[in-house]
DNA sequence: ACCTGAACACCGTTCAAGT
DNA sequence: ACCTGAACACCGTTCAAGT
């Protein structure tokens, strides 16, 4: 055999990262090894590092594969409001994609490294909410871990059913609610014009 | 001898979970394993197994102890907006005093059940809010996940620095003053003396 | 270049045996 | 009652060897 002696045709990342998650998808995090994951892919274990330098590389790759599928709102000049609420959407169903990688990834964030885009567009949004320039950094923060917080115990089932959604579907637009009017209240908001910095 | 060739006297639970405890904050939950725990109180890995049926009993038994150490801040009387802080203060002091387990926790929900006291104290300050006892659940809910996310954020690192706390603190405070905001103006609070807007 | 087998240093856990 | 040693079925990973 040119390549190998049980599969046709080379390994490739692709597929290496696509039985990862199929994996992870059934059996959780914990049910996945690298022995296991070789045998999927109908080769020998120590064949994997060859593409991939380690099991931490190996889901830190499958992280970003998923995150990469974020589809951000553009900017459609719609009130911060409802742009706030299209990107906890966006955020959550690509949770909910993955839901076991997801409640993993929470208790190791090194795993994944947030991209510029996200954070921008994040930024744009709270801006146009009137937060003042000094609290933007800490704001964004703070509901960013407000939103993961919520999508880690839907994930891992703590607080929400997974299989009727529309409970953890109500409990989602409550937790949205809470932080708009968390926002309105304490920065006078502004809609269409520029945002104006104001001291708190 | 009586009791064992290596030690005076027998394994007690408390030694158990207090090594556990000692181990996970030095190592993380990576860093403990059956075996070393063992190691560590001087005995072998399988005279655990007399005391606590498996690793996640064990797990599960050490979350209890420091579940147990939470202080509820009594009702004093104070406007609901106080009491609240209060018990998120007290809820972050626990999280702060074993940060490896709690961010471990986070994805491992199961091995700790609150205790009913949490969820009546919390059920208190939101009804004195005038949270409508319809909302009531998935707002508490709701509100747990987002101190939760904050808490597993701050443990593990993720955005706030461990060391120089005083970044951390204030971002807590921002995120109190976020939900006490969200709170009051969706809901007009009916307790004590008229909210104040700004938290600090 | 890509894959493999054997080997090493770890795991959690079972079980029969010791005192 | 409490502890132990040997054993089993797993891990991730290294390394020298194969094609």
């Amino acid at each position: 055999m040119a390549v190998s002696a049980r599969r046709g045709q080379p390994l490739t990342l692709e597929e290496i990262y696509a039985t990862t998650l199929r994996l992870v998808d059934a059996a959780g995090v914990d049910g996945l090894s690298m022995r296991k994951l070789a045998a999927e892919l109908d080769v020998n274990p120590m064949s994997l590092y060859h593409h991939v330098e380690n099991k931490e590389a190996l889901m830190s790759g499958a992280c970003a594969v998923v995150a990469s599928r974020l589809r951000l709102p553009a900017d459609d000049g719609a009130p911060w409001q409802d742009q706030l609420r299209a990107l906890g959407h966006a955020y959550r169903s690509l949770a909910r994609s993955h839901p076991s990688l997801w409640s993993y990834v929470n208790g190791h964030p090194n795993l994944v490294k947030q991209e510029n885009t996200l954070w921008a567009v994040f930024n744009r949004i709270l801006c146009a909410a009137g937060i003042p320039a000094e609290d933007l950094v800490h704001t964004r923060k703070v509901l960013y871990t407000f939103v993961s917080g919520f999508l880690s115990a839907e994930t891992s089932g703590l607080l929400f059913e997974l299989e009727g959604t529309a409970d953890a579907d109500s409990a989602f637009e409550i937790a949205l609610d809470l932080i708009v009017a968390g926002l309105e209240s304490r920065h006078s908001a502004v809609a269409g014009p520029p945002p104006e910095p104001l001291g708190r």
